[in-house]
RNA sequence: GCCCCCAUCGUUUAGCGGUUAGGACACCGGCCCUUCAAGCCGGCAGCAGGGGUUCGAAUCCCCUUGGGGGCACCA
């Protein structure tokens, strides 16, 4: 069998959104799978929306991801040549011809196919000019575009790796154009001319690329190339079930890393929006989805893009890796939250991100229940208060934390714990009387991971200023 | 409007003629416990509808409905 030879072909007009993500991703993982090749092919014809930026953060977005490309990147603004020789070839041999209808006249057609709601196609004006016409024309120095000839009858009929069998008649396709009058060439012929010059054998692109496929099938055999498999994957929805987008929320991959994604779950979560193993597993590494991914188990179906799913996930990957590894993401991510990691000491950053680690299922959530150790005047969870309170006097607690904490020289965190054990049962009061009062006053909040933690890493001065502070606050709120 | 694709819990999926329709996320209980989380246990919840085919349909066919995508000198 002949060597599998795919491509991801985005066009630079905007970030990689996580649509285009998944696009690549499979590709990538089909080829991977079958030993194959993956070109990364930039198609950027349309000069008035290409920007060298869009292109950057789509190659960065890649290499966030792990998407890695054995060709390329090629760009279609350099191959120009190419496709104007194969242009050429549809000219002289009649599959394409010189239109010179103007846009404005085009533009009143369009209009009056949507007023009388009927389908816009191109009405053949100048399907049929004499060699004589056209050059009468082209010496009056009208511009034209290349259109292709569409067959007027018959259909086109192709069999989908992911749909099945999908059929258009040819009637209804329209003549189009390859040739832009400034010389550019459009989409559907340039993607064509490349897939077919790259010796592209599967095209695995998003569904909304179906109905240009009848097209670019005719340009094939215009052209008098191979026609490659093509696999036409569902696309990814927002909540409210229409193409995911910027209005849905993050919908570029460069936000989920800011957002503190790791790359190897929304690999994963990706990997699993419109495919699965054929089984119930889930967290599959990358190496996994390699062996058992497989073009033909993709579904047929759109998918909704659901953040709380990839947020567990986040959080799975986040805690089965190597502690050390995790503490250092979170310090590696740090900087974008405006914590300079190189200002504390290396042990105890990694002691205070250690504990939070299973309590958060991104690198932002758990940096932001950190807060507490970088600064001292943060407010206090009211609500929070006021449902202890109930319970029991909050300054009253604290003030037997105090009480019990003054003997306790070295804050370890053994000897804080045999401590304000042995002072709450020698006086027959819950433990939580005094630890939720304490936590309160560390953290600002009743959510923390273990309170003897907490302080040993706070250290002894710090602790003890901040439960004097919240017994003055707590007092005076006669909580 | 026309063309095309699609249809299992709220979401994501397993199922490929005979299952008590399974898992995961979310949600709701419980256990654990100094709180939160994690973990464990349990619960809620689905074959869009109608016709066929068949001894037997979530599974095959048709129609309806619903959803999505496409109809450019964008990609």
């Amino acid at each position: 069998m002949e060597k599998v030879r795919v491509r991801f072909a985005p066009s630079p007009t905007g970030y990689l959104h996580i649509g285009g993500a998944r696009t690549a991703l499979f590709n990538w993982l089909f080829a991977r799978h079958v030993g194959g090749v993956l070109v990364l092919r930039i198609e950027d014809t349309d000069v008035e929306r290409s920007t060298q930026e869009a292109t950057q953060q789509i190659l960065d977005s890649m290499k966030w991801l792990g998407l890695s490309w054995d060709e390329g990147p090629f760009y279609q603004s350099q191959r120009y040549d190419l496709y104007k020789r194969r242009a050429q070839e549809l000219l002289e041999s009649g599959a394409a011809y010189k239109c010179f209808c103007t846009k404005e006249r085009l533009e009143a057609m369009r209009e009056k196919a949507a007023r009388e709601k009927k389908d816009f196609i191109y009405d053949g004006t100048c399907r049929n000019l004499t060699p004589d016409e056209v050059k009468a024309k082209e010496s009056a120095g009208e511009s034209y575009v290349l259109r292709f000839r569409i067959p007027a009858a018959g259909e086109t009929v192709f069999r989908d790796a992911i749909a099945k069998d999908v059929r258009f008649e040819n009637a209804l396709l329209g003549d189009f154009v390859i040739m832009r009058a400034d010389g550019h060439p459009t989409y559907n012929f340039c993607c064509v001319v490349d897939d077919a010059d790259m010796k592209i054998t599967h095209v695995v692109r998003a569904a909304d690329h179906i109905s240009n496929t009848p097209r670019q099938i005719l340009i094939y055999q215009a052209l008098r190339e191979p026609i490659p498999q093509f696999a036409h994957v569902p696309l990814i929805l927002g909540p409210d079930k229409s193409k995911l987008s910027k209005r849905h929320g993050a919908a570029s991959v460069m936000e989920y890393a800011a957002d503190g994604f790791l790359p190897e779950a929304v690999f994963n979560y990706l990997a699993l929006l419109g495919w699965s193993p054929g089984n119930d597993e889930e967290i599959l590494p990358k190496e996994q989805l390699i062996s058992r991914f497989d073009l033909y188990g993709i579904n047929h179906v759109n998918a909704v893009f659901d953040i709380a799913k990839l947020r567990w996930m986040n959080g799975m990957y986040l805690r089965a890796m190597p502690k050390e590894e995790a503490i250092q993401r979170v310090i590696e991510y740090m900087p974008s939250k405006g914590i300079h990691p190189a200002q504390y000491d290396a042990v105890w950053l990694a002691g205070i991100i250690a504990l939070e680690i299973e309590r958060a299922e991104t690198l932002s959530e758990l940096v932001a229940h950190l807060h507490y150790y970088f600064r001292d005047d943060f407010p206090y969870d009211e609500e929070g208060a006021r449902k202890i309170a109930k319970k029991g006097s909050i300054a009253d607690g604290l003030q037997m934390a105090r009480e019990a904490l003054s003997g306790v020289a070295e804050f370890s965190i053994e000897a804080m714990e045999s401590a304000m054990r042995q002072y709450t049962e020698e006086r027959n009061i819950g433990f939580g009387k005094i630890a939720q009062p304490v936590r309160l006053a560390l953290t600002g909040g009743l959510a923390s991971p273990g309170l003897f933690e907490v302080m040993h890493l706070l250290g002894k001065e710090k602790c003890m200023a901040r439960i004097e502070r919240a017994i003055l606050f707590f007092k005076e709120k006669n909580l």
